[in-house]
DNA sequence: TTAGGGTTAG
């Protein structure tokens, strides 16, 4: 049955235009929509403005999706002289859909053909060019809002220091916020956003206090914004003060324990939680994957579940992120067999598919991984590096290489995160040469700063292969002072091939960087005992009971 | 005539 003959309305061209409106409202699938629409045809009622904006605004609240994009396009280019509420109606579909683009060909359509643009156009241009974060093009938009005389709007206001503060102008934002002749909640939650969004917490607690009014948002947006800079007690502080808190308010708080790795006050604060949503597991189950407890994520997705919350791919991600650290094949087939029956979720997403081949592989199943891998209609960077990285575990560091410039033939550019992959797999493998050519080519070819991390990488594989005063050299010609890392690989190097001089030199370092790490005190132990010198085996097994250093019982899973 | 606006989270 129609919808049309679900609610009783007759569809004659007698019948009043009000019967429209009313079907519109009740519409709540495109299939909906669509039988709508063949009855404005048949009405031939397709040039009544009043009807396209509401079509077009239903068309709005629907989810995206490329149907919607054209079907709004379509609808609008029918309309043979659209008034200024028919492109409002499509600028604002397109703010919320769209790219801007979009937006931007209504409007020089709109302006061309006469159309005077009013205060219910700006804000939504304004943040078509937010989303896309377009400076310059927002600010010729702040141009023609004095032009047509809209700036002294409240909303136009509000969306100007919206975008301003976002685009990090916090100068420009407070410029615009300080010229309102008016300003509601809106505004100055926009002003918080804004000095949130630059790091200036200070600023954005003052404009806080000074509001006027305050609402769930703007309490909402102080606590996670004290969160972001790492003040756990102001966040917390502010939570409790807080006199009507909601999921988002103690879900920010969640995601700040679990960021400190303070796993018991996150669990604390969830149990707490009203009406908690799949956000909230999703920020509690992160916290557990992010601090080594894998089986407490697994154990919390189960809880999940006895509580009919629908997961989501976040949820997923997470749970197969907590397999790879358990490592379990059988756990990982019952997960991959899992994920595979959720027809809800978009299987072929990259992320989802990266963390399925991530897992399959550190669980041992690299045939799967690679079925998942080549399966993929698209592969995009982050699933060449989960490929690349299981390979990597696997010790397969030539087949990596290869995969490597297949990503690139393939039109992608390697980042950071993938120079990462492929100079750890060199290292893993021995692949000196390979390696060293990839790390030039990070630099000249690419751009690319390395980080400590890659100068580790660097220095693990020079000294892996006994290239230890070439790794030594590197070492030394870091922009900034190499991490443990780094001067961990170097000193295993130096157990390696016996080199005890630059063992001791690595090793002083070290001491004085991480003075309460056992681990650096046996490598040099090590070291000594391998040539023979005793006394000064003797001496550094001192300084640890010296120094009350607490060594880490050795431990294997085998 | 009727219609339309801006701020939160993995």
């Amino acid at each position: 049955m129609t919808l049309i003959n679900r609610c009783n309305l007759k569809s004659s061209p007698s019948s009043s235009n009000l019967s429209i409106p009313r079907l519109i409202s009740l519409c709540k699938t495109l299939r909906n929509l669509e039988q709508i629409h063949t009855q404005i045809i048949r009405r031939g009622s397709e040039q009544e403005h009043y009807l396209i904006t509401l079509f077009i605004s239903a068309l709005t609240s629907l989810p995206p999706s490329t149907t919607t994009i054209s079907y709004a396009s379509a609808v609008f280019d029918r309309v043979s002289r659209p008034n200024i509420y028919v492109y409002n109606a499509l600028l604002k579909f397109h703010s919320q859909h769209s790219s801007l683009y979009h937006s931007v060909s209504v409007f020089l359509r709109m302006t061309r053909l006469n159309v005077v643009p009013d205060k219910y156009t700006f804000p939504v241009l304004v943040k078509s060019c937010c989303k896309s974060l377009a400076l310059n093009l927002g600010r010729g938009i702040h141009g023609l809002t004095v032009k047509y005389g809209c700036d002294n709007d409240l909303y136009v206001g509000s969306s100007l220091v919206d975008f301003y503060g976002k685009c990090g102008e916090i100068k420009c934002a407070r410029e615009v916020f300080d010229g309102m002749h008016e300003r509601n909640e809106v505004s100055w939650t926009s002003m918080v956003v804004g000095y949130v969004n630059v790091g200036d917490i200070v600023e954005a607690k003052k404009v806080f206090d000074e509001m006027p009014k305050r609402t769930v948002f703007s309490w909402n947006i102080m606590i996670s914004g004290f969160v972001r800079f790492g003040d756990l007690k102001s966040a917390r502080k502010l939570l409790e003060e807080m006199p009507d808190k909601n999921v988002v308010s103690f879900t920010a708080m969640i995601d700040g324990y679990a960021k400190a790795g303070d796993m018991a006050s996150a669990r604390d604060l969830f149990e707490q939680c009203p009406d908690r949503d799949v956000v909230s597991w999703s920020a509690l189950m992160l916290g557990y994957v992010q601090n080594g407890q894998p089986a407490n994520a697994v154990k919390l997705f189960l809880e999940m579940q006895s509580w009919n919350v629908k997961p989501d791919e976040f949820i997923l991600v997470n749970l197969m992120s907590a397999c790879s650290q358990i490592g379990s094949l059988e756990l990982a087939k019952r997960v991959d067999s899992y994920v595979n029956q959720q027809s809800s979720l978009n299987l072929q997403e990259p992320h989802v598919v990266a963390a399925l081949v991530d897992m399959n592989a550190k669980c041992g199943n690299m045939g799967r991984a690679t079925m998942l891998f080549e399966d993929m209609p698209k592969r995009d960077l982050i699933s060449y590096c989960s490929m690349m990285q299981g390979l990597s575990i696997h010790g397969c560091g030539a087949q990596v290489v290869s995969l490597f410039y297949r990503m690139i033939n393939e039109g992608h550019t390697p980042d950071g995160v993938a120079f990462t992959v492929i100079l750890t797999a060199c290292s893993r493998a021995g692949l000196v040469e390979e390696g060293c050519q990839l790390f030039d080519s990070m630099i000249n070819e690419y751009s690319l700063v390395p980080s400590t991390d890659h100068y580790a990488c660097m220095v693990d594989l020079l000294g892996r292969s006994g290239k230890l005063r070439l790794a030594y050299e590197l070492l030394n010609s870091m922009p900034v002072e190499p991490h443990a890392g780094a001067l961990g690989a170097l000193l295993w190097a130096c157990k390696l091939h016996g080199d005890v001089e630059l063992g001791k030199e690595i090793a002083s370092r070290l001491f004085e960087l991480e003075p309460q790490n056992a681990s650096n005190y046996v490598l040099l132990s090590d070291i000594y005992a391998a040539t023979d010198r005793w006394l000064d085996v003797f001496v550094v097994r001192n300084e640890i009971n010296e120094r009350g250093i607490q060594k880490i019982p050795g431990c294997s899973w085998i």
